[in-house]
DNA sequence: CGACCATAGGATAGCGCTGTCTTTGCGAAC
DNA sequence: GTTCGCAAAGACAGCGCTATCCTATGGTCG
């Protein structure tokens, strides 16, 4: 029983080490950890033993042995400013369906909206020496920039493009998608059209940017009809807000919300204060939420990739990790204007 | 410079360890772990010390390390079954809000309503030998209910109570709420009462159960007026299944929906074609999702208390974890009915 | 046919911490 | 003054793996 130390009073509970499927195989522990892993060169035959004798003893490979061993762990560190979002739960699902079938764990750090819960998120999580980085946005602290560049990790930067220049990143153009908006309300004739946001983060800051200079080219900007605060998003602030709006400025006939959930709100509102949507005022949402669909009027909104983002940021690591070169470090996948019953 | 391993080349990444920090305290790294773990006795000057080099140092412990070393980690394991859901965010919050504090990390596990899944979380992520467990509900593989077992691990399972005899739990009676959504709306005078359920997962069936029974007591039971249906939960399908519902049973006028999602996807369809909410049919629905108040009009729902099942699991499972006995293993958090203008 | 080399597998030595025992120091009790 | 007891600090060993070197084996080539 030399290879367990049951010998000794063990601090283990009882699972079983490499050393036992090792044993039971007929091989050397290294070989076992080799074999496991499909590294390097094992015979075939071994493989199959030593596979044979962990299924048979139920062994898993303890991660913090494997970590401290490796200097790594099997994880993927993934940040996101928000779970209430729906827009970032799709986001790591996406990424779940990529990292999981290789061996990756996706760790979620969720930061609130907050660089310094951001830093302190990354002070923590690098320490156990993830295998890559995803991150939202290029908004953070000058710490958590240096943390991430001394780190060495492979990190792509999902969402936006706007500034991403030298980076990996996978997203859209934030500025792009909000001048889009804008030419939208604008081809309706639209002539006194109105920017709400809340939140104001760094993408939704540059949806305003790329909308107000729309509008401003168009000849028809106007800074009162714009509404920005702070609050977190919810479809109870949307109404509050178009209620705000509309009373002090009713001649308002287009607005553009920066998420599906204000201008969901702003429907709701409408309806319960008769006024009509779209013959009053349009209505246009953000990000393409599953029940904007649903709305009355339907709500017509501009559909993120998120999956897609998801899905590519993953695969984009996944070819860091390996050590390969990305022939595209910047992809842009664009968004989509879908249209219906709001505008 | 025997304190730092750099005489041989060394695979880690340079970050300062607990040696470097002990040596620069001036104690032994015995000593420097205790002091910065807060544990026994380290006099107050020496713990001082030892502080300080370690923020000189930026000094963070290696996780792996520790966990390797302890055999444990300090992480607690959260299943959840779907991230879709608000419900579940609110409860991660605020599971977050108590262990974040205590040095415990959250680690979250999705299993999308499926049970092989969870066993597979289960199976990878007691590897990383967490300090507990908090589950949701009690439905689960035999696979999966014997590996909590030979854990020996402190585990609070939230949200129902209705068959966790013997087990620590947090949450409220499923059953006694789909009676109280029952009782309301026999209370409204409804004569044709219909229940509406997707994903019918075990707490959607509880919930089930209650309402029927007391629809049967009530001699108001008709298997007609139900529709069940394991497709995940939303807006969207809320609307398809209330306007199938009235198309099938046009006589009904009043609905439980096992989620506010769904009864908001009613809501919708009903104004669409200008069935008359609460006059010829009421809804009503669950969970109290934050939009729910916001609805045309506004929607009666079963307020569930899951921050508080959050918190309450949470510092439930640091007692276990402690070693305290658990005065109320129990803890019925009740629900509440938020009666609006559906019903 | 011997030097050479590629390849499969093993021996060794840690990775950076903490559990457990041991030692040290010092005041109280006799 | 000696013994005891207790608190504070350290020595030691090892958690369960893997990186790195090393050895054995068999084939290749001039």
């Amino acid at each position: 029983m030399a290879y367990n130390k049951n010998d000794r009073r063990s601090r283990t509970k009882g699972r079983p080490t490499l050393n036992e499927v090792a044993h039971r195989a007929g091989v050397s522990p290294i070989t076992a950890s080799r074999a496991l892993r499909g590294v390097a060169t094992v015979a075939e035959e071994l493989v199959r033993k030593v596979e044979e004798a962990a299924r048979e003893l139920g062994y898993i490979a303890n991660p913090a042995a494997r970590a401290l061993a490796s200097a790594h762990s099997q994880s993927v560190l993934v940040l996101v400013p928000s779970l209430a979002n729906q827009l970032f739960i799709d986001t790591l699902e996406a990424i779940h369906s990529v990292l999981r079938p290789k061996g990756l764990e996706v760790v979620i750090g969720n930061f609130h909206y907050s660089r310094e819960e951001e830093e302190d998120l990354l002070r923590n999580y690098l320490a156990y020496q993830p295998r890559g980085l995803l991150l939202t946005g290029f908004e953070r602290t000058e710490s958590s920039r240096r943390m991430i560049e001394a780190s060495g990790l492979p990190c792509v930067y999902m969402m936006d493009l706007d500034s991403g220049s030298g980076l990996h990143c996978v997203g859209f153009s934030q500025v792009n998608a909000g001048a889009a908006a804008a030419r939208h309300l604008l081809s309706r004739g639209r002539q006194r059209i109105a920017f709400v946001a809340a939140q104001l983060d760094q993408r939704t800051l540059l949806r305003g940017d790329g909308f107000r200079r729309t509008l401003q080219q168009a000849g028809r900007y106007d800074p009162a009809f714009e509404i920005l605060t702070p609050r977190p998003s919810s479809v109870g602030l949307g109404s509050e807000l178009f209620a705000q709006l509309l009373a002090a400025q009713p001649q308002i006939d287009g607005i553009f919300f920066c998420n599906d959930d204000l201008a969901q709100g702003a429907l709701l509102e409408a309806a319960r204060h008769g006024v009509k949507v779209p013959e009053q005022v349009a209505v246009l949402g953000f990000n393409d939420l599953p029940s904007s669909a649903f709305m009355v009027p339907r709500l017509s909104s501009i559909r993120t990739p998120r999956e897609i983002i998801g899905r590519r940021a993953a695969e984009q690591l996944l070819d860091l990790i390996a050590g390969k070169t990305i022939a595209e470090p910047v992809q842009d996948m664009g968004f989509e204007l879908v249209l219906r019953e709001s505008t």
